[in-house]
DNA sequence: CCAACCTTCACACAACTGTGGTAAGGTTGT
DNA sequence: ACAACCTTACCACAGTTGTGTGAAGGTTGG
């Protein structure tokens, strides 16, 4: 690598990380350095601006990969969902807002 | 509450946790005592249920509910991961099998 | 009025995540 | 052969998550 990746906005160690949590393995050469093609770059940078916009966890990213994978588990997370506390479906943005602050709340209470 | 609603599998303290995170909020009494109804007993063992069962972290449930309130954050996680590293949309289970492996290892050695 | 609940608030703690650093060593271009 | 890369393997550290415990006080049924 890594400076020439570094260009995604990561640092080589998380370079490292990324890979080690498979959310962005690059190829290897033949004496093992990684070699990051473009669609890897993207996949980098879109990953940076998912944290920096959406203040999204690498975790978060990391089990939407696994219910991509699991199809069992997406369907009970589903089931799950459907009788779940928070505003039903068709909820309006104040629901949510409102919903959002009493949370807020609450876990600055705990 | 709580011995009775303890019956779920949770301690009052998670309960309150729970709550406090907005994955299940129960209702309250005139004063203040928190009321489960059959409805929330059922959340609530379904939640155990995803644990035990999937290995699921109730970050993870957090973020479900998050992806289902911000339609635009769910599409920018799916335009991400149409281009993921991991196994495409059709591959086989053992790619996906060789994958989690390769990520155990990697994962040990960081 | 007293026991047995409930409430909030606070302190504590292990495990994990994300991140930096650094040491010891291989590869490569000049 | 030397600088400038890369590699793996460690230690470290702050912040978060999930969980227990305990104090100080309100509510309720006998």
């Amino acid at each position: 690598m890594s400076q020439a990746a570094a260009q995604t906005g990561w640092s080589p160690r998380m370079l490292r990380y990324l890979e080690a949590t498979g959310l962005v393995v690059p190829e290897r050469n033949a004496s093992g350095y990684r070699c990051y093609a473009e669609h890897e770059l993207e996949l980098l940078r879109g990953l940076a601006e998912l944290r920096r916009r959406h203040d999204v966890e690498l975790d978060d990213v990391a089990f939407v990969v696994r219910l991509r994978r699991e199809p069992e588990l997406r369907a009970a997370v589903e089931r799950w969902l459907t009788g779940a506390t928070v505003p039903a479906e068709g909820a309006s943005e104040a629901d949510w807002i409102a919903w959002e602050q009493r949370k807020h709340e609450r876990l600055l209470a705990a």
